[in-house]
DNA sequence: ACGCCCGCCTGTAAGC
DNA sequence: TGCTTACAGGCGGGCG
């Protein structure tokens, strides 16, 4: 599912819903959410009786403190929620952790294609135990940079742009979405090499990122018609509403008219105008 | 060392 | 109508 935007507008809701809750029970079904513990009773007995105190991102992944030495891993894949529902609310199929808090409410893990992960790893071994952390780039949403050090980033990589702006490595927080909005908005072909940029293409590209992520971020999200994005209450997002190219085959492009294109690029689907986007 | 493809899963929709 | 195939917001591993 989700990208930055969603995953960031979740953030935001978690830190005001369920921060400063203390946890009271863990239940764990299945063996595919929680993957990296010995066991489940292992993950179930580090949260239980603890307090979640501060949530963070980095990139797409959620990082909760837990207590004063733990920390509560989330990455939700492809299909993952995070929904805050009341103790008696119905499971709905594919709940894999439920997390009920001494306050009231539940925090549910919910992912039908369980690509989606959380797990319990200490503050002092963070670094070595989620090494993936660590190696992510700069965050789009939360790093200030200046377009001339982004053109840094850039130099010297002869990797198509679209590869480039979903390596997570170098920027933490895209996916096959806000990539294609991001360069339809700049005007640049997914397909360019990344070092053959223009100082002035270099600066559309790094304005067309802050500026989709913000607008995305604004409308808390997309969520499309398969309607696996949901935020904390269950709620779809409404950036969808705003795409430009993704999900718009043959629909016309919103500057030039033209119809938008769909391609097979690197096994995903690729979204742009072949007029507006050179 | 890199770019690309596949597999990991389940659900849904399109195609035959 | 029903079976089969393709495809979906991610990511890591393995291949050439």
């Amino acid at each position: 599912m989700p990208e930055l935007p969603e995953v960031e507008t979740l953030r935001r809701d978690l830190d005001r819903e369920v921060v400063g809750r203390k946890i009271k029970t863990v239940e764990v079904s299945g063996n595919r959410a929680i993957r990296r513990h010995r066991n489940k009773r292992q993950f179930i007995s580090r949260l239980e009786g603890q307090k979640l105190t501060t949530v963070r991102r980095r990139g797409k992944y959620l990082v909760f403190e837990v207590g004063d030495e733990d920390l509560l891993v989330v990455h939700l894949g492809m299909s993952g929620q995070l929904l805050k529902l009341g103790t008696k609310e119905p499971k709905i199929p594919h709940t894999h952790v439920v997390i009920t808090f001494t306050q009231g409410g539940q925090l549910r893990f919910v992912d039908p294609r369980t690509f989606g992960e959380m797990f319990v790893t200490p503050k002092e071994t963070f670094a070595s135990d989620v090494p993936e952390i660590g190696e992510l780039g700069f965050d789009a949403l939360d790093d200030v940079m200046s377009w001339t050090d982004f053109g840094e980033l850039l130099r010297g990589r002869k990797g198509k742009l679209k590869a480039l702006l979903m390596d997570q490595k170098i920027i933490a927080g895209l996916g096959n979405i806000y990539s294609d909005e991001i360069l339809f908005t700049a005007g640049l072909r997914h397909e360019r090499s990344a070092d053959s940029l223009s100082t002035q293409e270099v600066r559309r590209l790094y304005r067309a990122l802050s500026e989709t992520l913000q607008d995305a971020l604004k409308h808390r999200g997309s969520t499309l018609g398969d309607e696996q994005y949901r935020d904390l209450f269950g709620e779809p997002g409404e950036y969808q509403n705003e795409h430009k190219v993704y999900g718009q085959e043959g629909e016309a492009c919103r500057r030039c008219r033209s119809p938008v294109k769909r391609a097979k690029w690197q096994g995903r689907s690729t979204f742009f105008c072949e007029q507006c986007q050179v």
